[in-house]
RNA sequence: GGGCGCGUAGGUCAAGGGCAGAGCACCGUGCUGAUAACGCGGGGGCUGAUGGUUCGAAUCCAUCCGCGCCCA
């Protein structure tokens, strides 16, 4: 007879098939229709506040798997909280001035920056920034991340961009900001600064010449008469700029004799000059370079003093191991110049030309000044070898030829102003960076790094706003100013300072502090672009966005360390004494499956698009966090697959429990202390699995949460609970305390497991959700996440034991069936022997075959352990497949077990 | 070149001086009432390399190699 109509199997349309990328459209539509966002805000409103402040992408490109990775765990943790009942609004944005999409407008326009007019230049990169924001706020919806899309912060929004004018007027009132020579590569031919990503390099042939410094202060070293330095420098020009020589502290150091003058180099150059010159020079005496710190020199070409002093870059490869310096002609020059207060010195105009301080060389070309100045040297005895080289040297992107490095007048921020360093230092001990090796990084850029450079010599940006008197030339920045410039910035935007004059922008009747003067110009240079994020939690983490100062999370790759992390902190430490931030947690960079970087020229670029097109954003979300993320993190085909069977087993299990609740509702739900005790072992195992998937969650350790929720899914459900419950739910009476209590259990670890699961897996969790047969909410994000219980320590110990004895039983049972003694474990009887102890424990067991999945079990006392397995000599019953002695005692139903006899008469008759 | 990290099975991760382990993949196998599902069993490792400390090192120390981020 046929029985299959008469029991109980799995019913639901949730299908097996995820299809993601076909029904994630659907279910972003439906959280779209359904407002899912407004919802979950609403349902915390007045509670505790939970605020992640998103660090705004930078628009100019489609999203790729770094960014995607960090708005996902973004979105991870704004979830969690959310359905931990916080309120935890979340306001994403875009950084939107700034170099590289100047770029790519320039490049789109076919011009350079000193060909366009200004403002039509400005809506352009505008509209080009507008325009990846909208695309990119696109592809992050299509990850499933939840936010105030809508609303979304812009760097370049007028009152963004008036709080930036704000914080920087702040600064600069109470003392922080002050402006002098920097160099920065500059382009005599188009004459306009360059940023690095104008730069290209090609090889160059420049003088290679030695230069003696004449010492005149030898600071009691006793060196002698007639004593030099010997530097060496392939751009003679820059030696009028000299104002210092380098030399490594650790070097050894010969005082070497060259006729009747004395040459200071380091030991290790030694056979190499010796070589070079051809000379015969014997070594008088050595000094350690740290000796040799403070020693005087006079410049070879003007009046000028040199000062010897020490710096760990100098190498010992190349040059003399003295290295000119000149603090105005390079950054590393510009950065030991500082440390050492070396004078900064660039005497040439936005030509190129020698200025009135070099009189001799006056409106010279400094390229063509090479020569005259090895003629000068030469005539003066103060070269000792010249020759040429050919070397990698940085050209201007757009008319090719070489440039320079010159010093102008550059705005900065003093980090070691009103304490502001130690207050940094200070209050990162307070924060609490995860993980915690991020602290040692950002604390030792803080104690190391030099003064903000914070002007640019841009279009795409937001300008400084000072003004300076054209008579006296001072600048002039006042809060009455500032409070007036701001709200023509909110009314006009930014480039309100480029569409009025000075005056119209200035106080009426407004006169120079100093000389009474009437006339100004504008500052024309805008604040580097990370000022502008760098302030974003002052405009961003106010009260009327719903949102409150400091954050609770900053969370972005580790390398806004020296980013974001450190800029929003200076501005922060600055204004509040206090960083913007209470936890700061980073995570690492995308690499191919062979842990190597990214990129277009190894071919190895894998885009979110791809992965999306052939698993699903879910895959993402889920491959997002199934590796440590605070290390780098693969991605490969593999490991997809990986990623996909973990899924798999997952959505197998939802589907399964699903399946077996079709008939449920929730007022059959049986009280805990009726359940039989595996199902009360069941639901033990789900607090266990609750707790530590949340403790993991606080820890944000994701990973681990997965592996939590993954092995209870496939170790405790799969491999033993469902499939010893299959045969209550399916064969037992449709209202039997056997079928209701499996269902309670169900019921209870399938909403308490699509929770845990929701933060991650959110398009499947409100996907299962919604195929829940009975009543629930409108969205799985309006649940609450389960309470943490204790769980029952004395029965989960209990039942380990009984653990240990299944294994051995499953070992036995599977050489049998290699034995082709069983095929099917219902096919065997278990004899256990066992001494008195084991033996009272099985015994405690209800139905121990059942939780076995064998037919039969005999146990017995006996001074040895012992497992037996052989073949059942009971009849099988149709129905529920268990082999019984009854079978076949019954006339009208000859092929069943009484119970299953039960069962159809009382519900199949 | 410097700073901060990382390196354990084919891949993802555990073990932090005392027998190197888990689930996945793989191989074998059962079931055909979770079926492109589910169950059971199995093989797989010179713990990046080389030295050292120790009775004993994946673990502690040193050097090197490879990879990533930041800086020069």
């Amino acid at each position: 007879m046929d029985y299959s109509k008469t029991f109980y199997l799995p019913k639901t349309d949730f299908p097996m098939k995820a299809n993601l990328n076909q029904r994630e459209p659907e279910i972003l539509k439906f959280w779209e229709d359904i407002n899912i966002y407004k919802k979950i805000i609403d349902k915390n409103k007045g509670k505790e506040k939970y605020i992640l402040h998103d660090g705004p992408p930078y628009a100019n490109g489609h999203i790729h798997l770094g960014t995607a990775l960090n708005k996902i765990l973004k979105d991870i943790v704004v979830k969690y909280k959310s359905l931990c009942g916080f309120y935890s609004p979340y306001k994403p944005g875009w950084d939107c001035h700034g170099m590289p999409i100047e770029h790519q407008v320039f490049k789109e326009m076919g011009k350079k920056k000193n060909e366009v007019d200004i403002l039509q230049f400005r809506k352009k990169a505008s509209d080009f920034a507008k325009k990846f924001a909208n695309i990119q706020k696109e592809e992050f919806k299509r990850l499933g991340v939840f936010g105030d899309w809508e609303n979304p912060y812009l760097t370049l929004s007028p009152s963004y961009e008036e709080d930036i004018i704000r914080a920087f007027g702040i600064l600069y009132i109470s003392g922080y900001i002050y402006k002098t020579y920097k160099p920065i590569y500059w382009c005599i031919t188009c004459e306009t600064a360059l940023a690095e990503a104008e730069i290209e390099y090609y090889e160059k042939k420049s003088p290679s010449i030695f230069v003696k410094f004449r010492i005149i202060d030898d600071k009691g070293k006793n060196i002698g008469e007639d004593s030099y330095f010997l530097i060496w420098t392939t751009t003679p020009w820059t030696l009028p700029g000299n104002t210092g020589i380098m030399v490594h502290p650790d070097f050894d150091y010969l005082v070497i004799i060259d006729g009747n003058e004395k040459l200071i180099i380091a030991e290790k150059r030694f056979e190499e000059i010796k070589k070079i010159s051809g000379k015969d020079l014997k070594i008088y005496k050595k000094y350690k370079g740290k000796e040799l710190y403070g020693i005087l020199c006079k410049n070879p070409l003007i009046e000028r003093e040199s000062k010897v002093i020490c710096a760990d870059i100098v190498s010992g490869d190349e040059g003399t191991g003295c290295v000119h310096t000149a603090p105005g002609h390079g950054e590393e020059d510009y950065y030991v110049g500082l440390k050492n207060n070396l004078p900064i010195i660039s005497p040439v105009n936005e030509k190129g030309e020698f200025t009135d301080e070099i009189s001799d060389f006056k409106g010279i070309n400094v390229f063509k000044a090479d020569k005259l100045i090895i003629n000068k040297l030469k005539e003066n005895n103060f070269l000792f070898y010249s020759g040429e080289i050919l070397h990698s040297y940085p050209f201007c992107w757009r008319c090719k030829n070489p440039v320079i490095y010159r010093s102008t007048k550059q705005w900065f921020l003093k980090v070691d102003y009103n304490n502001l360093r130690e207050t940094m230092l200070d209050e990162i001990k307070k924060v609490n960076w995860v993980p915690s090796e991020g602290i040692n990084r950002i604390s030792s850029m803080i104690s190391l790094r030099p003064d903000w450079c914070l002007s640019r010599q841009r279009l795409w940006g937001v300008f400084i706003p000072i003004f300076y008197c054209e008579n006296c030339g001072k600048d002039i920045l006042t809060q009455e100013i500032l409070d007036r410039l701001c709200e023509l910035v909110r009314k006009y935007g930014s480039d309100v300072w480029i569409e009025k004059e000075a005056n119209e922008i200035l106080p009426v009747d407004f006169k120079c502090p100093d000389c009474g003067s009437n006339k100004f110009r504008k500052e024309m240079d805008i604040l580097d672009v990370w000022f502008e994020s760098g302030v974003s939690h002052i405009s961003v983490l106010k009260e009327e966005n719903d949102l409150s100062w400091p954050s609770d999370l900053y969370l972005e790759g580790s390398d806004q360390h020296r980013g974001w992390f450190q800029t929003s902190l200076i501005t922060s430490c600055a204004i509040f004494k206090k960083p913007p931030y209470k936890t700061v947690l980073t995570h690492g960079f995308v690499v191919d499956g062979t842990g190597r970087k990214m990129s277009k020229s190894l071919g190895n670029v894998i885009t979110p698009d791809e992965i999306i097109k052939n698993y699903g954003a879910e895959i993402l979300r889920l491959w997002s966090i199934f590796e440590n993320y605070q290390e780098d993190i693969r991605i490969s085909e593999e490991i997809i697959k990986n990623v996909v069977n973990g899924y798999r087993v997952i959505r197998n299990t939802i589907r399964f429990l699903l399946g077996n609740l079709y008939d449920y509702k929730r007022e059959f739900e049986i009280p805990y202390d009726k359940l039989f005790e595996v199902d009360r072992w069941a639901i033990e195992k789900l607090k266990l699995t609750v707790r530590k998937v949340t403790e993991n969650y606080e820890k944000f350790a994701f990973n681990k949460v997965f592996e939590e929720i993954y092995n209870f899914c496939n170790i405790n459900l799969s491999s033993f609970y469902l499939d010893y419950l299959k045969d209550r739910l399916y064969t037992y009476s449709k209202n039997s305390l056997e079928r209701k209590a499996a269902q309670t259990v169900l019921n209870k670890v399938l909403i308490n497991l699509l929770i845990l699961i929701a933060p991650i897996l959110s398009f499947t969790a409100e996907e299962s959700y919604q195929f829940i047969p009975f009543e629930k909410k409108e969205s799985i994000f309006l649940e609450d996440w389960p309470k943490i219980e204790q769980e029952d320590k004395d029965l989960l110990e209990r039942w380990d034991k009984f653990f240990e004895i299944r294994k051995i039983v499953l070992k036995k049972l599977e050489e049998k069936r290699e034995e082709k003694i069983i095929g099917s474990s219902l096919e065997a009887k278990l004899t256990i022997l066992s001494d008195k102890d084991t033996y009272e424990f099985l015994k405690s067991f209800y139905k121990l075959n059942t939780l076995f999945i064998v037919s039969e079990v005999e146990i017995k006392e006996s001074d040895k352990f012992e497992i037996k397995v052989e073949k059942t000599k009971n009849k099988k019953c149709q129905r529920c497949w268990i082999y019984f002695p009854q079978v076949g005692k019954n006339e009208s139903f000859p092929d069943l077990c009484e119970k299953c006899i039960d069962v159809i008469k009382s519900d199949f008759s």
